[in-house]
DNA sequence: ACAATACATGAAGAATCATTCATCCTTTAA
DNA sequence: TTAAAGGATGAATGATTCTTCATGTATTGT
């Protein structure tokens, strides 16, 4: 077997645990809905109501999506009054965010790009 | 509204469209199967039959998720002879990755963490 | 105390996903 | 030509997922 594919040896270059770990992230990313709250916080914390209002779904829906993210430490609330303020849990999380848009604006154009060339708006870095 | 969250203007910072590409492109990456694969991939091109047996996994779902991956321009496949030698599509995904891994790699320690401090094995940048 | 605001959460239903099974196509070997 | 190897693909099925609806809890205002 593997005739001229390179090397096929013992233990897999990326673990099943760390599989499993990555793809539960990327799961966390890969709803357009939660992409669209982390592009939001990427510009600031927000409360619930702000990121209803500027998502323009219902607000049961964004807080189902933020307990996602939330039990994915990406996002962490804060809460002040009677108000909970979401931001991104770390600049760690912003770097690979950053990453990801970079990537989504590079790869397969849709023809009708009418967007920033890189589809990002105001971004504060 | 907004009474101290900071702006919260006109045009979203991160465009529906962007956010749906970014999802997408996560999303293809949300399954420790799909993960495992480019796992594989990180070290070198491979024939479906390589991955089917490094993964254990029935060689029909590995063409399935393969699928998925090409459809997602994260894979690319070139057929020589009566195999299918594939590939990570660009060094660009392989990048991707591997923030996504180093991210894997630091955030939230499942308390029995047994391989390397990252979790890769020996990968070949 | 009462009402309203701000969020969270459980249930329900439609949609989507990953895997297996069976089958088909193509290419090499006999 | 026939058979086998290497993959791809459609259908079926069980498991997840996202959203809406309804309701619950905590906090502020009057």
């Amino acid at each position: 077997m593997t005739p001229a594919t390179g090397a096929a040896g013992g233990e897999p270059p990326v673990s099943e645990a760390v599989a499993e770990r990555l793809a539960d992230t990327m799961f966390a990313l890969s709803s357009p809905s939660r992409v669209r709250i982390m592009g939001l916080l990427l510009a600031g914390p927000r409360s619930v109501t702000d990121l209803t209002n500027a998502l323009g779904m219902e607000q049961s829906a964004v807080s189902h999506q933020l307990r996602v993210l939330r039990e994915h430490d990406l996002v962490r609330a804060e809460k002040t009054g009677r108000r909970r303020l979401y931001a991104l849990s770390d600049e760690h999380v912003s770097t690979l965010l950053h990453a990801a848009l970079h990537h989504a604006g590079l790869t397969e154009r849709p023809a009708g790009a009418r967007q920033q060339p890189d589809g990002l708006g105001t971004v504060a870095w």
